[in-house]
DNA sequence: ATCCCGAGGG
DNA sequence: CCCTCTGGAT
């Protein structure tokens, strides 16, 4: 995509969603860590739902080895991949007391040495929590990325270095979270739905099937 | 490359 | 039924 095209793409995303956020529930960063771990493969949606009951009752890393294993297991129980993730989380929670006085540490190396946290993970706690200036890589942005030739690549980390050499300022600190709302609300991946896509002139995907008859109303 | 693994949508 | 959802460890 053109650098002039790339501009006009992210001032639409911004202009029609000035303050983005994560659709993640935490109440502190250690929450936060959690919550990201917890979303592996799993909508935001399913993770807040089994949060909810977890956050009300830990709310730091201590907290969470009291609770211990098992009892993690029942309250997260709804979400993919359960057994491997509770395992991280306490694996992880017993690291920050270990080795970071309870806290969430805030360079990459250090997040990347946690249990269950990798890449991806670790870019979306320093954006979210220190406003770095990462590209997280998910399953949206990976294909957003690609579909409308933002920022094609074959696997994340090349998305990740094509979205970090194309985003311009004012645009990199929110460019994760308006790339990823755009993914899960607008362009789909089984139906994207180009109809009603503020950036569809500037996208190189061009759709076969066209707007259905009746669309669907508006959502505000 | 494969495993982990549940809910929701089409 | 099959696909998708803010992946990581082996």
């Amino acid at each position: 995509m053109k650098k002039a095209d790339v501009f006009e793409f992210y001032r639409r995303l911004a202009e029609a969603n000035p303050h983005p956020e994560t659709e993640l529930e935490s109440g502190n960063a250690y929450q936060l860590l959690v919550a990201v771990v917890l979303s592996a493969q799993a909508t935001d949606a399913g993770v807040n739902t089994a949060t909810r009951a977890l956050f009300d009752r830990v709310k730091t890393p201590e907290q969470m080895v009291a609770l211990g294993l098992d009892a993690l297991k029942q309250h997260i129980r709804t979400i993919g991949l359960f057994n491997t993730k509770a395992k991280n989380v306490i694996a992880l929670s017993e690291a920050l007391v270990a080795d970071h006085g309870s806290a969430v540490p805030d360079d990459r190396a250090a997040l990347e040495r946690l249990p269950g946290v990798g890449r991806k993970t670790a870019n979306v706690v320093l954006n979210v929590a220190f406003g770095a200036e990462t590209f997280a890589v998910d399953t949206h942005i990976f294909r957003v990325g690609n579909r409308t030739g933002l920022a094609r690549g074959k696997t994340p980390l090349a998305v990740e270095n094509a979205l970090d050499k194309a985003t311009p300022q004012p645009f990199r600190v929110h460019a994760h979270h308006w790339l990823i709302l755009h993914g899960r609300y607008v362009c789909k991946a089984r139906k994207p739905e180009c109809w009603r896509c503020i950036v569809a002139d500037l996208c190189a995907f061009k759709p076969k099937t066209p707007a259905p008859r009746t669309p669907p109303p508006a959502t505000p």
